[in-house]
DNA sequence: GTCTTTCGATACGGCCCGTAGCGTAACTCA
DNA sequence: TGAGTTACGCTACGGGCCGTATCGAAAGAC
């Protein structure tokens, strides 16, 4: 379907594609999400308006495409420990997070789409689903090396990966994202490294643990 | 200072106040960030939109002051251990961050201030520094209960343990925040209880740790 | 009673959105 | 090569909202 969509015609231009998507980060750098207007974008891009609404119907989805491919970038090279390859993933989210356009975007867009279901839809597809990659990589690594228990067998074992994925994925993100945007405060590498021990050993390690926890 | 600043002329009305704040919110819900106008909230409050420009100079300002009071209700009883404790603030935050208005206008506010530093401190003073009270809180009781270590003594001990309390922070709101907001899932008990383990235990609970932590 | 400030109401310039219409450019197919 | 089809740049437009100005009336302070 995709491929034979359109066979006739004048066929639209990448070039213009690039030049809308690059001229949508950039006027994110220089002017935010709220100042950000569709004519300035096209002016940018050297592109007629009429051009962007031919390929987004507003605002918002143009948006979370020009973002996306942002965080594609990120990579989870083997640093031969679960340590060290969690620190490395925290200062690497970190420093795609306080770039202007990502961070302006990410938040602004979310932010729509707590009442655009759509939206939500197309930033989990775009964004969430794609990066939980690192976190299967990198867990995948650790039980190898014996650094983490295996996955149980089973269908049952395999849902219980699946939510831990999610989990650490929901708080190393979230870690970073409430640090750079909420706290706004640099991520550091003596911070990361601190984030690392907690996640590794929590918040008790080197103290008595008199709290027994209790069996669900 | 702040008491004697106007001692004449009629007083500003403190029900238009509450009106206008009450307006933002349900607005908020109904209408989103992109669609919430000036003179639609000054139409629910039953007040002139001059008026609420004599108390705001925009929307983002305004909005900060709306949804601020609603990070107030959040309370910490103590529920008599470490674990308990975490899980009890996990989810009265879940709780919040799944309301319409607060959702929104969080996103949409953050959003805003990634290019506006005023409003960046106006967030961190009304919501972020406010909260804290939560985690210092909670560590407090639990190095009563002598679940976690007491701080090292000295201004040392002092700036070591403000740090850890930005950290437990960062990690317990960012978590919440980024599964709600970004991955768009629920918190559900189940779900608190697997982040309160981890924020305790550690990932690497239950297994061999071949890789000793470097001191730092 | 006078002074000061807020209030509601209305009007306004300015900016931006999203669409429509037009003539032209680019590519496909016969 | 020529006809058909689609994208493109340009211009113009109605509509909505922002933020401000202006005015007379109302509400307290002195």
């Amino acid at each position: 379907m995709a491929g034979s969509r359109r066979r006739t015609g004048r066929p639209r231009s990448a070039a213009a594609d690039r030049a809308i998507l690059d001229a949508t980060r950039s006027a994110l750098v220089e002017l935010g999400w709220g100042r950000l207007t569709m004519g300035d974008v096209a002016l940018r891009a050297g592109v007629a308006k009429t051009t962007l609404y031919r390929r987004w119907s507003n605002k918002n989805e143009m948006v979370v495409d020009a973002v996306a491919v942002l965080f594609d970038e990120l990579e989870l090279p083997d640093r031969g420990s679960l340590r060290a390859d969690v620190e490395g993933v925290v200062l690497s989210f970190a420093e795609l997070l306080e770039r202007p356009e990502t961070k302006t975007a990410l938040m602004a867009v979310v932010a729509e789409a707590t009442h655009d279901e759509a939206l939500r839809a197309r930033i989990r597809a775009a964004i969430v689903e794609r990066q939980k990659r690192l976190v299967v990589e990198g867990r995948r690594r650790a039980q190898a090396r014996g650094e983490l228990p295996p996955d149980p067998p089973g269908p049952r074992g395999a849902a219980e990966a699946a939510r831990a994925v999610d989990l650490v994925f929901d708080v190393i993100a979230g870690a970073v994202l409430h640090r750079c945007l909420v706290s706004a405060e640099r991520v550091t590498p003596v911070w990361a490294e601190s984030l690392t021990t907690l996640l590794l050993h929590g918040l008790t390690a080197g103290a008595p643990q008199p709290v027994p926890s209790r069996p669900s």
